[in-house]
DNA sequence: TACAATTTTCAGAAATTACTGAAAATTCAA
DNA sequence: TTGAATTTTCAGTAATTTCTGAAAATTGTA
């Protein structure tokens, strides 16, 4: 590993937990993004100083998540792994498993309590509460999905009218007919 | 706690952890955004079997979150908390806080590798990527700017939008005028 | 089908994170 | 100022999460 990419994996490592990953994932992550060539386990193992099992563990979970993409090399049994060439994919797929885990289980719950009949002045503010957050959450979840099922070049055009957003409000009637 | 509050207080909970919070913060903000009326440090321990220190410690990061305003009631020297009536609030002070923790220290990261020359073929690659990374984080930053900044009246405008949003890029060149 | 190469699983160990009680610090009314 | 009420801090403990090595399972080829 070069210095500059060592110091993204460390990075990465750190930022890892942050995000709803973990250290090892972050930092194994970022090394077959940042690698051109496809990666064994047994190269991520060396490189990163992790036990084989915590790198199959790991690839599991990317596997999961839909970050890493199987390659063959002729005449190796083998399996190696990159990333998307698309950051745009990337992004998409981490946002996609993000709200997965993140948000839909809150917005089920919530929509569970409003079903519930009140029985008292504090359950009925409560769920005036939760209709609050209810709609905040599927407001932003509707926008999210537009986004993410257009096309990585809408997704970007649209991102990059980034400034002049608020001059949309001015065409709102427009663009509602 | 009625069981509607405290079922909602288990969940935010459960929550807590996949957010960048912890458990006890999420069941604790729960209980305070369910809560009509401001809550003191005992009253948060007495409900949620927690410390009255560890009450402490999650007071201290809500405010850091910038999430709880701080009350007090006449004749009472005890501080009472409570949350935004603006779930709109809640939702742009949640984002603030998550970015500063989670994106910017990223995006400094990254800025920092494009600074440096490459010393190999490798180097260029990941720097190439390191490129469009950051260009996608920042163009997402620079929309989560713009909304934050709106007036909630006018971000919830934008939001609901929402499903006539790809009729937004018909307009593109009238919005970039 | 047999077997070597490779990957996965999982129980226990290690590391990290969260929580508590006791003590220290702060606040405010008299 | 004093001292009771209240809040904060922090070292040690508890709980949780992550990691490892050894063993089991799977894979692909001869």
């Amino acid at each position: 590993m070069t210095p500059i990419i060592n110091s993204l994996v460390m990075h990465f490592g750190e930022m890892g937990s942050r995000w709803g990953l973990n250290r090892t994932l972050g930092q194994m992550y970022a090394l077959i993004v940042l690698t051109e060539q496809p990666l064994n386990a047994d190269q991520i193992s060396e490189q990163l100083n992790i036990s084989r099992s915590n790198v199959s563990m790991g690839l599991k979970e990317l596997k999961a998540w839909n970050l890493i993409k199987l390659n063959h090399i002729p005449g190796d049994r083998k399996e190696y792994f990159s990333a998307p060439a698309d950051v745009w994919e990337i992004a998409r797929n981490l946002m996609i498993e993000r709200r997965k885990r993140e948000v839909d289980p809150t917005l089920s719950a919530l929509r569970d309590v409003l079903l519930e009949a009140p029985n008292s002045t504090e359950d009925q503010y409560a769920q005036q509460r939760v209709q609050q957050m209810h709609d905040l959450i599927e407001l932003i979840t509707l926008w999210s999905d537009q986004i993410q099922n257009m096309p990585t070049e809408k997704a970007a055009t649209l991102l990059k009218l980034g400034s002049s957003l608020h001059k949309v409000l001015e065409f709102k009637d427009k663009l509602l007919k």
